[in-house]
RNA sequence: GGCCCCUUGGUCAAGCGGUUAAGACAUCGCCCUUUCACGGCGGAGACAUGGGUUCGAUUCCCGUAGGGGUCACCA
């Protein structure tokens, strides 16, 4: 008996290798272009680090390259229903469309495909079988009692862990023992014949990490599980290779998985392609810091940005400054352009990972809507309410009067920042509308405080000066026309050069008008604001 | 524990043998014809640590400490 019998018992009905090699044509790309992709398990969670990293391939691609995703279902216990369709939904939402795909109904969506691991298990078994006929796998029997003894006696005698060298028990066996216990029924999973020697390194030169080397590896890694799905690291390579992945991006936690990756591709015959192993998103947690978690952090999965009305502009655009700090110089410069025209370079990200700061994410915001019309604030706070604040979609349902709230100190040159998600507008414009308005409540006043002090001067105002008529100058002027019949100086500058030869300044007379108008002491412009009130609804408030 | 990586202000970070050690967020003060915001100006605030190498180290080397990752029939 020989490995070929053996590689043809266990994969009996696997076809040749060559038949894939030779249906997955060269892709004809231009010289340079890069073919990345984003792979991700249907876990039914999209974390706002696949949405990082899928803004990475998105970049390294742009027009030229191949962005696909691939579903890595190999792990059925993890699956989640309808996870597939999440993931996809996620990359439309925030424009990180890819060029290839599985979609919902496993319909591939692309020449490269099948983009399911679940839906390749021949094309695993294929190459399976190759590594088998060559001698490089071979099946294993033991039992996960009997890994764990080796692992016992290896910490026992203090030495690495793992299925490797002098420790395997199924390495060396005699193929006609393995046929044997196989048409016996014996369990086993096929495991890959490492050739390295751990005393010799590897040179890696990571595209972001830099170089790193690593003894080679020597784990007789498994690359068919007992359900007949392989491994990440197995699917990794016959995948990659057969889409002809020139690019990896992931997250870091596989810089370790290096030389064993290189290895495979070696061994497989496949040429390797570039890595760059990204630094995952941190956050505090107690004295020092960890991975932004699914369990513990909201701020980790992308439906947290949406119910937050937290625009996808703005999340990508913080997302670029934590890849390119650089960044944020040039959207200063370049406010109006898309942030795909920024130079992106993919060896100036931090090669540790960075806090995740939601105070600067939340700045970022700020300044992307403060670029947006008040029609587009108008629909995007809309769109947003629909959805999760009714009350607020009640008070948007007059268009042409939101408009002009929202246009408030909008559109010129230095345009207000005081919305930074789409869960701010209720609160920034609540007491424009009559109804979400009570008069009667009680009002925080800044400096004057005293009540009959108070009437007064709205009283005197409303009364002798208040014009609708007038312009802004001219409205400004009888506002200090009012402070100084009222014993104000008209002046903030001379006020401060002699306080005490006034009971306030201007500033002082004019928040006692808007605080009575509006119920509160920071506001936008105020003479806009009575513009927008209207005389009607001025009345009703004094 | 083995292997690998990292360490510049509260945070994100420029820097790549000689700099007054950028910038952004946060913070504080002042200014900007009314508040708040915006904007402007300014303040405070950092090279983890010990040894080398060097005329000179934040930058290079070694050690120490601290942090992170990884050692599955999970990805």
């Amino acid at each position: 008996m020989e490995r070929k019998d053996l590689a043809n018992l266990i994969f009996p009905d696997a076809k040749d290798y060559t038949y894939y090699e030779e249906k997955y044509v060269a892709r004809s790309l231009p010289e340079g272009a890069v073919v990345t992709r984003f792979a991700p398990s249907p876990t039914g969670f999209v974390h706002i680090g696949g949405i990082y990293q899928s803004l990475i391939a998105r970049l390294m691609t742009k027009d030229q390259g191949v962005f696909f995703v691939r579903i890595e279902d190999t792990d059925q216990k993890r699956e989640v229903e309808g996870g597939t369709k999440q993931i996809i939904d996620a990359l439309y939402d925030f424009d990180l469309a890819p060029n290839e795909y599985v979609d919902e109904n496993d319909v591939d969506h692309g020449e490269y495909g099948p983009y399911k691991q679940s839906l390749r298990k021949e094309i695993y078994h294929s190459y399976a079988k190759k590594l088998l006929e060559e001698g490089n796998a071979y099946p294993c029997f033991c039992s996960p009692e009997d890994l764990d003894a080796i692992r016992n006696d290896q910490e026992k005698a203090k030495e690495r862990t793992g299925y490797y060298g002098k420790w395997t028990k199924c390495r060396n066996m005699p193929v006609d023992m393995a046929i044997e216990r196989i048409k016996n029924g014996d369990p086993y999973i096929v495991r890959f014949k490492s050739p390295g020697n751990p005393d010799k390194k590897i040179k890696h030169k990571d595209v972001i990490k830099g170089a790193v080397d690593f003894p080679e590896n020597d784990q007789d890694i498994v690359i068919i599980k007992s359900d007949g799905l392989p491994t990440y690291h197995f699917a990794h390579a016959v995948d990659d290779h057969l889409m002809q992945t020139n690019l990896v991006i992931r997250g870091d936690e596989w810089l370790a998985s290096v030389p064993l990756h290189l290895q495979l591709f070696y061994v497989l015959g496949f040429k390797s392609p570039k890595y760059a192993h990204i630094a995952p998103m941190m956050k505090v947690d107690g004295e020092g810091k960890r991975k932004l978690s699914k369990r513990k952090d909201p701020e980790s999965a992308v439906g947290y940005y949406k119910e937050e009305g937290i625009p996808k502009q703005s999340v990508l655009e913080y997302l670029m400054n934590i890849a390119n700090s650089n960044f944020e110089i040039w959207r200063k410069q370049n406010q109006d352009k898309s942030m795909y025209e920024f130079d992106f370079d993919i060896k100036k990200m931090g090669v540790s990972g960075a806090l995740f700061d939601m105070v600067k994410m939340l700045d970022v915001s700020k300044n992307v809507i403060s670029r947006y019309t008040a029609e587009e604030v108008y629909d995007a706070s809309l769109t947003w309410a629909k959805e999760y604040d009714e009350e607020l979609a009640a008070m948007l349902e007059n268009k042409e009067y939101a408009l002009k709230v929202l246009s408030i100190e909008r559109g010129n040159a230095k345009p207000r920042k005081d919305i930074a998600k789409w869960s701010d507008v209720k609160n920034t414009i609540c007491y424009m509308y009559p109804d979400k308005f009570d008069k009667n409540g009680e009002f925080e006043y800044q400096k004057v405080t005293d009540k009959d002090e108070i009437d007064n001067i709205v009283k005197t105002y409303f009364e002798k000066y208040y014009n609708p008529a007038d312009d802004k100058q001219a409205w400004f002027d009888k506002m200090k026309d009012l402070a100084e019949e009222m014993g104000y100086c008209r002046e903030v500058k001379e006020y401060k050069a002699n306080p005490d030869a006034y009971k306030g300044h201007v500033g002082d007379i004019s928040t006692v008008i808007r605080v009575k108008l509006t119920g509160r002491c920071n506001t936008p412009d105020l003479y806009e604001i009575m513009q927008v009130l209207g005389l009607d609804e001025i009345k009703n408030r004094i």
